[in-house]
DNA sequence: TCTGGGGTCCTAGGACCC
DNA sequence: TCTGGGGTCCTAGGACCC
């Protein structure tokens, strides 16, 4: 037994349809109405992003192609993204959040977790996670779902259990009533791979795994079988890091074109946006990074990634751009292209990647001393006639 | 006439070094 | 005659999540 495990109070917020509710909370006139935000709105590749609780109802899900969900839903509302909104009140959110517990990690923009085992609470727990489902309701108009539990991993399953504005307490002693009867797909950290996997082993539910043998799920699912077991059982030891958002491990960018192409000119254009966007972002963050990658998709869906490291660290939009169409014109197979990307890898904060640059430098010429030293040495043993050919002589 | 865009983490093979 | 084993880095692909 873990007492300090035992005696954490994690909650997991989850906004609920969060782009459509916000869309709502500035235009109150959308409110009850079928919504969706989706991408690439007037082209024939836009795809549900999400959608409100009335769009639901009629089988619109995320994920499906526009043309199918209009389908479905001819009184649809369609409206495109606009990221910069919702991340202004994702960031308000969060804020909020903070006044409860400095203890706030954001996962993604519309949901995080709270670590509020030390906070003097006056009332219930019940009563305290209500209230901030008030407050957010109030201040920004956003419903959301809260889940109350011992750890991460239960925290988060139990925030799914009840949408939209639900509470949920999901106790240890509840897992093999709740948790248990699920299936085991429906597990976070589960997807449809490797539900596929176990259901074949005549593992169906979060119980089965739970019970599991572990070499069995070793062989199944790798390092990641005995974790899924851990947590099945309801023991997860991650601890809320209020830092671990603003510690990337990568940027990048990726664009459908508007139609599957072989043009060098629309080719260069798009890798011409992605990676002044990449530069851009990077320079906000104040990272540079050794690593890029670019990604190509062709006409039949085939994915490709192809990357290259250098000892100098990139940032300028033209390095980017330079090295990306040299991964490309060296790995494109000449069929039509349906989406590019662009991604840096390897992220060093800039202010480190001075420093490092510095060592290196130091210890390339301790080196080049070092070498001289000993050939001087070398020379006065043997005579004048031992010669250095450097680099610059070779060839 | 189907399937976007942003990420994280893990695996596996090959190169290379000791 | 026939050849170990450990470690790290790089690269590419895949599973998963929102």
């Amino acid at each position: 037994m873990n007492k300090s495990d035992n005696a954490k109070i994690i909650l997991h917020i989850d906004m609920n349809s969060f782009y459509a509710s916000v869309e709502m909370a500035k235009d109150p006139t959308l409110m009850g109405k079928p919504l969706a935000i989706a991408g690439n709105v007037e082209e024939r590749r836009g795809i549900i992003v999400t959608c409100s609780y009335e769009a639901r109802a009629k089988g619109v899900k995320a994920t499906m192609p526009l043309w199918q969900a209009r389908r479905l839903c001819p009184q649809l509302i369609v409206l495109p993204p606009n990221m910069k909104i919702y991340r202004n009140v994702s960031e308000k959110m969060f804020e909020l959040l903070r006044t409860y517990t400095p203890l706030v990690e954001p996962v993604s923009i519309d949901e995080g977790y709270l670590d509020i085992t030390d906070v003097d609470i006056k009332t219930s727990y019940l009563q305290f996670v209500k209230q901030i489902q008030n407050d957010i309701l109030d201040q920004l108009k956003l419903p959301s779902s809260i889940g109350i539990a011992p750890n991460k991993f239960l925290a988060k399953m139990a925030s799914d259990m009840k949408k939209p504005l639900g509470i949920t307490i999901l106790r240890k002693r509840d897992i093999p009533s709740i948790l248990w009867p699920m299936e085991v797909g429906e597990m976070h950290g589960v997807g449809k791979k490797s539900a596929e996997k176990l259901n074949k082993h005549s593992i169906l539910t979060i119980g089965d795994l739970a019970k599991a043998d572990d070499i069995l799920l070793e062989g199944v699912l790798g390092i990641n079988g005995k974790r899924m077991k851990e947590r099945a059982n309801g023991n997860d030891h991650r601890p809320v890091d209020p830092e671990a958002a603003n510690q990337w491990q990568s940027i990048g960018n990726s664009t459908t074109l508007r139609a599957d192409t072989v043009n060098m000119v629309t080719i260069q254009n798009a890798f011409k946006r992605l990676c002044a966007s990449v530069s851009l972002r990077m320079k906000r963050k104040r990272v540079v990074s050794s690593t890029i990658q670019i990604t190509i998709r062709y006409k039949n869906r085939k994915t490709v990634t192809r990357s290259l490291t250098e000892e100098k660290t990139l940032e300028s939009e033209e390095e980017i751009y330079h090295k990306a169409l040299f991964l490309f014109e060296k790995h494109w197979t000449g069929e039509p292209v349906r989406l590019l990307g662009v991604a840096v890898q390897k992220l060093i904060e800039k202010s480190e990647a001075y420093k490092q640059l510095e060592l290196f430098t130091n210890e390339k010429e301790e080196k080049v001393n070092q070498f001289h030293e000993t050939l001087s040495e070398l020379q006065r043993k043997f005579g004048e006639h031992i010669i250095y050919k450097g680099k610059g002589h070779e060839k």
